[in-house]
DNA sequence: TCTGGGGTCCTAGGACCC
DNA sequence: TCTGGGGTCCTAGGACCC
């Protein structure tokens, strides 16, 4: 089985037969056409809906164990046992594992260390290696070492392609050569964050703890189209669209954004066409989460970037220098009906809460979107669409 | 025909201030 | 021969994460 990116573009997520074919991490599906259909792989766009659901299901689940904890990212949640009254970790570790096994069907692997690095070192090899148990554990020095010595140096939570390149070229492929690197060397050749991890390997703690997400500097939305573009109308609609989706979450932040960028980008995979990539920033006259204002903004900009003649294959809208809602600074020359246009936009967000996304959206949204993604592959949202749940034939 | 999307942090260098 | 010292803010680019 294989999960595909949006557009449903790459495979971005795997199941271990389907590495065993070969399927690499974020190979075109185009690509592989032929092994899917000769191997009967079966194959889903990426539905996040779904995921989302599931995802804070198995956290709520973990929230309720653990007193202190801070979510990740949507599928990994680090717990706090430096107060924990049990003292036998793995039991407790396995104990909730299974409840979370029993009460949403999701494994999960669980990784016990000193501090976080070492600790996701430890989920990994409980993942790969302890696929019964799902629980590592290293508190010892002794177990600490070998956890160090099993991990390659690209799999340390913070190594990415560049680093894995350099340090390999230094004869580093473990974890444990990490550690044995001269401080010095470490603060030049991979700044103060490489420098964190060493420390963080060796079982001193730096990395903070975030229980509650910091605050977004940036909201982004962007996203292909499902076919080449050539009409301004059709991207018009897209930004909108965007810029809709960006407003919303500037509202459940409860903040407002100063500025906004628009982007327009030909695709770069096909040589043959001519290459466009065309941005502008906006600055607004007042911090706004509304999405009726935002979008004016917004396509005035499209009409500064847009031109003819060119196959566009993205469009994308971010706004930037957020600030929370109550520190807004009004213009002196500003009087529109703020109070009026944010209940408009409470009613809306409830409005599609209930029904659905863009259940209400503004005309200039456009309806036909000749630009929508490819999603040939979809599964069902089953558990937070009424008309989607899961049918069990007997 | 067909190649994802949304974020963060750090550094160096330039512009500016007194 | 010779041209200060101590700062801040901003941006672009590069690294990383999921």
């Amino acid at each position: 089985m294989i999960v595909l990116s949006n557009n449903d573009g790459c495979a971005v997520s795997r199941s271990e037969e389907a590495k065993a074919l070969g399927i690499a991490m974020a190979t075109p599906a185009f690509l592989i056409e032929d092994l899917i259909k000769q191997y009967d792989v079966a194959v889903f766009s990426s539905n996040y809906t779904l995921y989302g659901d599931m995802s804070e299901r198995v956290m709520k689940i973990i929230k309720g164990m653990v007193p202190r904890v801070e979510v990740y990212s949507i599928d990994e949640i680090f717990l706090d046992f430096s107060s924990f009254k049990f003292t036998d970790l793995f039991h407790f570790a396995t104990h909730l594992r299974t409840e979370v096994m029993q009460q949403t069907g999701i494994p999960v692997s669980v990784g016990i260390a000193p501090t976080k690095t070492l600790a996701k070192m430890a989920n990994k090899l409980a993942k790969k290696y302890k696929k019964e148990v799902g629980v590592h554990y290293a508190r010892t020095k002794d177990e600490i070492q070998e956890l160090l010595t099993a991990t390659a140096i690209g799999d340390v939570w913070g190594i990415g392609g560049q680093y894995e390149k350099l340090l390999l070229s230094h004869d580093v492929s473990t974890a444990a050569d990490f550690v044995r690197l001269n401080e010095e060397w470490i603060r030049k050749n991979m700044t103060v964050v490489g420098h964190r991890m060493w420390n963080e390997m060796r079982g001193i703690p730096c990395i903070k703890w975030d229980e509650q997400p910091p605050p977004k500097k940036a909201i982004c939305t962007s996203k292909s189209f499902g076919q080449l573009v050539t009409k301004k109308k059709d991207i018009e609609e897209a930004v909108a669209s965007h810029v809709a989706v960006c407003s919303k979450k500037l509202r459940q932040d409860k903040s407002c954004a100063n500025e906004m960028q628009v982007f327009i980008q030909t695709n770069p995979f096909r040589p043959e066409d001519k290459q466009l990539y065309g941005s502008i920033n906006l600055r607004l006259r007042v911090a706004s989460n509304n999405t009726q204002e935002l979008i004016k903004y917004a396509l005035r900009g499209l009409h500064h970037i847009f031109q003819d003649g060119y196959k566009y294959v993205k469009a994308g809208v971010m706004v930037l220098d957020i600030v929370p809602e109550w520190v807004t600074q009004l213009s002196l020359f500003d009087a529109p009906p703020r109070e009026k246009d944010k209940l408009l936009m409470k009613t809306i967000d409830e409005i599609n809460h209930s029904y659905g996304t863009n259940a209400v959206r503004l005309g200039v949204q456009g309806y036909h979107h000749n630009w929508r993604l490819r999603r040939q592959h979809l599964s069902k949202k089953y558990t937070t669409d009424i008309s989607e749940l899961l049918t069990i034939n007997i």
